[in-house]
DNA sequence: TCTTATGTTAACGCTGTGTTAATTAACTTT
DNA sequence: AAAGTTAATTAACACAGCGTTAACATAAGA
C-alpha cells in the first residue's frame, strides 16, 4: 500500500513541485495551504508523513507542529520541516516542537525523496522493535536511545547500544564476530580483536550475564 | 568459471566505471539502472554478488534489497551497498535489510575489488533448513547454532557441529573420510587419522549411537 | 590367525574468550 | 584554552575448553 504524504505550505509553486515529485515516487500526496486547513486534513487523513513549511501566514509551522503533536492519532506520523536556508533558528525550534527532520529550501527533489524514505523507514523500525517486549524482560527503544530492563531504564553508550540492538534484532541467531564488526563498527575502521569482547562484557555487566551467550569459535547470540 | 556481478545503480557513469574495473579483474558484469530492472535481471542471472546503490529514484536500494531477500534462489548471493558518505542512516537500515557489506562513494576501484573478493570468499551457506526434521528426531539450526534432539536442545562445539551438519546435509549418503576432512577441516590444515574418529565418538555420545553409522574402509553416514 | 581400519580414553597444547586496568579519543564544562 | 568527564580502544594476562594426538583396545575382513 502507498504511503501518504501531506504537504502544508502556503506557496502553491512549492506544493505543485513536491506533489509532482512525490507522486512520481509512488506516494499518495495531499496538500493544504495553511496550518488550520492542514491540521483538519491531517486528522481525517492520518498521513504517514507531514511536510510542513515553517514560515506561513496565520498559524506558522512551529505552532502547527505543536498542535499536531497533541493529537494522539497522529502520534506515529513523521513530521519534516521545510525551512529557508537563512532561518537557522527555525530548525532548532522545529526540533523542539517535535519535528523528526527538516529540509532546506530550495528543495532538491532527490534529496527530499531520500530523506522521506529514510524517515518512513524509521517509523517502521521503531514500531517493529517496540512491540517485542518479549520474555526476556528487555526492550529497546531506538528513538529514545533507551533500554528498558525489568523495572528500570538505562542509558547505554552508542557502541554498546548498537551492539545490543544488533543481537536483539534477531534473538537466538548467532552473530559472527565479523558480522558484528561490520554492522556495529563498519567496514572501514580497523580495531583490535578484544574490542568486541570488552563491549560484550560491559553489556553483560549492565543487563545481566544470562542474556548474551558465547558460541566459541562462532560468535554471540541474545537469548531470553 | 567466472564470478558474476550485477550492478544496480541509476547513474550510468558509475555503472561504466565499476563494470570496467570489475571486468578487468575477471568478473562477468551485468547492469541495471533501477530496482525493478535489477530485480528482474537478478532472478534470471542469479549472480554471485549484487552491487546496489542505496539512493535511487523509484524503488530505492533498501527496498530492492528486501525484495531480493525474499527470493529463495538468490539466498546465497552477496549484497553490497553503495552509499554516499553522508547517508549515515542508510548503513544501518541497509544491514537491517540484509546487506552483507557496503562501500562508500566515491568508489575507489582498488578498495572495491578487494572487498568483493573478500565477500565472495565468504561464500554464503544457503539455509538448508527445516526440510529435514525427518524421522530421526534430530534437526539442525545453523542460524542459532543449535541441535534439536527429541526433547532437548544441545549446543555443540564448532567442529562437532560442522561434522554433524555435513553428515545430515545428505542423510544416507556415505561421506568418505577425505571428503569430511576437506569440508570440515579444509584443505589447508593437516591433522592425524584419529581426529575424525574422535569427533564421531563425541557426537555419538551426545546424540546417541544409532544415528551415525560406520562403513568400514569407506566412511560414515547419517541415518534415521 | 593375521592384518587393517576404527573405537576409546585420557592427556596436553593452543586458540579463543574473559577480565581488568591503562591509554587514547571525543565531548563538556568552566 | 584548560580541566574534567565519559566513551572507546588497546594491552596484558588468566583461563576454559576445544581440538588433537598418542597409545592401546577392539572389530571386521582376508
Amino acid at each position: 500500500m502507498n504511503k501518504t504524504v501531506l504537504i502544508i505550505d502556503d506557496e502553491v509553486d512549492i506544493r505543485v513541485l513536491l506533489k509532482y515529485n512525490l507522486e512520481k515516487e509512488g506516494f499518495t500526496v495531499e496538500q493544504a495551504e495553511n496550518g488550520i486547513q492542514g491540521l483538519d486534513l491531517a486528522k481525517s487523513l492520518v498521513p504517514d508523513l507531514i511536510l510542513l513549511d515553517v514560515m506561513m501566514p496565520g498559524m506558522d509551522g512551529i505552532e502547527t507542529c505543536e498542535k499536531i503533536k497533541e493529537i494522539p492519532e497522529l502520534g506515529h506520523c513523521m513530521i519534516c520541516f521545510l525551512t529557508a536556508r537563512g532561518e537557522d533558528y527555525s530548525q532548532l525550534a522545529g526540533f523542539e516542537a517535535g519535528a523528526d527532520d527538516y529540509v532546506t529550501k530550495p528543495v532538491k527533489p532527490k534529496i527530499l525523496v531520500s530523506k522521506i524514505n529514510a524517515l518512513l523507514r524509521r517509523t517502521k523500525v521503531a514500531n517493529t522493535l517496540s512491540h517485542d517486549t518479549s520474555e526476556s524482560g528487555i526492550r529497546i527503544d531506538r528513538e529514545k536511545y533507551l533500554v528498558h530492563l525489568e523495572n528500570e531504564k538505562i542509558v547505554l553508550p552508542k557502541k554498546e547500544f548498537e551492539l545490543l540492538a544488533l543481537l536483539m534484532s534477531n534473538p537466538g541467531k548467532v552473530f559472527q564476530r565479523e558480522e558484528i564488526m561490520n554492522k556495529v563498527w563498519g567496514t572501514e575502521v580497523v580495531v583490535g580483536d578484544r574490542t568486541i569482547d570488552v563491549h560484550i562484557r560491559k553489556l553483560r555487566k549492565k543487563i545481566g550475564d544470562d542474556h548474551i551467550k558465547t558460541i566459541k569459535g562462532v560468535g554471540y547470540k541474545f537469548e531470553a
